[in-house]
DNA sequence: GCGACAG
DNA sequence: ATCTTGTCGC
């Protein structure tokens, strides 16, 4: 386990993140397909605070994509750096999770996000965010439809419905178990919508959620435990 | 102006 | 996210 750094200049009022995230936007990719499901690796990241205390704790875990098996896990605890406030999540979240990435001992091939990419009311989320910062290939897979409306997906595994800002369909609803509420997938950088739904369903071989935040999710609660 | 709102 | 017990079910 090792410590949060605060990344330099980073934002310390809503008005500079904001700000911060328009101008970010524009470094994201959208034009790329992204590595094939099955192969390689896929990591997921997560966070678990205890505001009280003035503790966050991230981790982030490598799964082997064909066998999903854990090849490698990592976590970070440290200061809150940022309150949680709606379209501001990546600034709560990012520090503790790039202290994570950075004490993997190998690297983490696609990364997944609880939370938004490109489905973001100036369209760049956490995974987008992750995404520029780190250069890495992201995607974002939430459990809540946030600010968005879609329709229910046709109850197979598999079915997907647009998620939708108005007409723009910023990400997808997805269904990852027979008539089991979606998850709503989103492109954070460097991966296709189809691309980041196919991971998805990969990652879900039988629970509704990724088992790359499934065990991302277990860790950081673990480590915020031992931190407290 | 008031509420809703990823985690 | 987090506060929180038991309980129904495979």
């Amino acid at each position: 386990m090792t410590t949060v750094r605060v990344p330099p200049g980073w934002p310390a009022t809503e008005q500079q993140a904001r700000a911060l995230q328009d101008e970010l936007r524009a470094r994201v990719v959208l034009d790329e397909p992204g590595p094939q499901p099955g192969a390689g690796r896929v990591t997921g990241v997560d966070v678990a605070y205890d505001d009280e205390r003035d503790v966050v704790a991230a981790a982030a875990v490598v799964l082997d994509a064909a066998t999903l098996d854990v090849v490698a896990e990592a976590t970070a605890v440290g200061p809150v750096s940022f309150p949680y406030v709606p379209g501001l999540l990546a600034f709560r979240e990012i520090p503790a999770v790039l202290a994570a990435l950075d004490a993997l001992p190998c690297p983490p091939g696609l990364i997944v996000c609880d939370g938004y990419g490109l489905a973001h009311p100036r369209r760049f989320g956490l995974a987008s965010h992750l995404g520029v910062l780190t250069g890495l290939p992201t995607i974002g897979v939430a459990k809540n439809p946030f600010t968005f409306t879609y329709d229910d997906p046709e109850t197979p595994r598999g079915s997907t419905s647009p998620l939708l800002a108005g007409t723009e369909e910023v990400g997808r609803a997805l269904r990852t178990r027979d008539g089991v509420k979606p998850v709503f997938v989103s492109v954070g950088h460097r991966v296709s919508l189809a691309n980041a739904c196919a991971h998805t369903l990969a990652l879900t071989p039988a629970y509704r959620l990724p088992e790359t935040t499934r065990r991302a999710d277990a860790l950081c609660r673990a480590a915020l435990r031992e931190a407290t």
